[in-house]
DNA sequence: CCTAAATGTTACTCATGAGTAACATTCCTT
DNA sequence: AAGGAATGTTACTCATGAGTAACATTTAGG
């Protein structure tokens, strides 16, 4: 009796033969579990207190199996880093036919950064110094941070030009409010009390009202 | 020609001959002198990429040297966090017989650790991971620094009650104005074109202004 | 003076961990 | 079947840098 061929098997196929594309993809599910693993461990107990032999146990292999899937301990990293960036920068892309307001778009902005950096991937970008990298990838890392930062800028920007955020040093706030969210990494602990989402609106809505008391018919903002 | 007693060199004495208070004086001297370039160097190249042979190289002495003044590499960063956690303990100490309104003290507060955050010192609280550090060492820095926090939250908490401060989750705020003046030692540059002192009066104005346009009779705050 | 403490040097030890060489196995292709 | 790509292993090399041993020199003080 032949196995089936991996090509008739659209539906139920529990046969271990897997199919080329199949097997491409199991690649990369198995780059992705490295990069997920290295990542816990690297917030957890440091980048440089974490060796590749102690990503590999976790994973259930040893360390030479990790170099076919990376060149070097600084790329894997390296894309940790990127992919947490990545997630920021696709929230701070501008969506095209947008209405809405700088500031709304900037709350929605902060939000989605704040829970990014709840999560391993976003964590690794403000938990591991950039002084670990080699130099090539610590430019392009920063090209990526700054490129965030020129969004960030542009959505203050807009956000005073229509008058839904108050004139204010644009650098100086981009700044502070990316202080403040890249912090939520260093003190986040999954299991606390407040899950992402609350924090992240937590953390907008202060950024947002300021410490100063409201004048009396702008007290509370709904929701 | 005999020297000239120690003792009775009160005022102007060149000589090459210390008083023992004197050579006590110079050990803090060099003590300290090793914790200015050694912070300096980790916040330059980062921790695990400065030896102490670079930071011996740059005193004009030799690495066994280092060890007449501190235990480990470990003690000598941890003596750097220290001082500047110190600097920003200093400022969160509560004045005894002080009028001023919860946000005037926590605007002093802020401009303060903002500044620190400027040095040496101050920096290295930021740039360096605290894995880096022994469990002991890195549970007294922590110590020290929830200390600080528990303070910046003491005036947040004392300001909403006079009503110098909105109302607010007291907990994200510190952590969220913890974040944002931890920051500045990430971008800051010596060389830059806003002095410390400037740096730290726009961000605490942005701290305490928020993004919200004002109502109009309270539009800016003068100075 | 003579000893002891302090301060500095040169020349090591030694653990760690990144990265590699060489070899085994499995699966797909022809 | 046979060759080769992909994936994994065991058993190393090798650089680095913290920390130390042993020894030299100066200074203080009895």
């Amino acid at each position: 009796m032949a196995p089936p061929k991996p090509t008739d098997a659209v539906l139920a196929d529990p046969s271990p033969w897997r199919s080329p594309a199949q097997r491409g993809r199991d690649r990369a599910l198995k780059r992705e579990a490295v990069l997920k693993a290295a990542a816990r461990l690297f917030n957890e107990k440091g980048f440089h207190a974490t060796s590749l032999d102690d990503v590999a146990r976790q994973l259930n292999v040893t360390k030479p199996t990790l170099y076919h899937y990376f060149r070097s301990k600084d790329e894997v990293l390296f894309e940790c880093c990127r992919m947490g960036l990545e997630m920021i920068e696709a929230a701070a892309t501008p969506v095209p036919g947008s209405s809405a307001s700088g500031l709304e778009r900037l709350r929605a902005l902060m939000e989605q950064y704040a829970e990014a950096m709840t999560m391993d991937f976003g964590m690794s970008i403000t938990r591991t110094p950039d002084t670990a990298l080699s130099p090539e990838n610590r430019a392009e890392l920063r090209r990526l941070k700054s490129q965030i930062d020129r969004a960030m800028r542009g959505v203050i920007q807009s956000g005073i030009e229509d008058g839904s955020i108050a004139p204010c040093d644009v650098r100086t706030a981009a700044f502070a409010i990316a202080g403040a969210l890249n912090a939520i990494a260093h003190w986040y602990k999954p299991g606390g009390p407040l899950a992402p989402a609350e924090i992240a609106r937590q953390t907008a809505d202060f950024l947002i009202q300021g410490l100063a008391p409201r004048t009396p018919e702008r007290r509370r903002r709904k929701r």
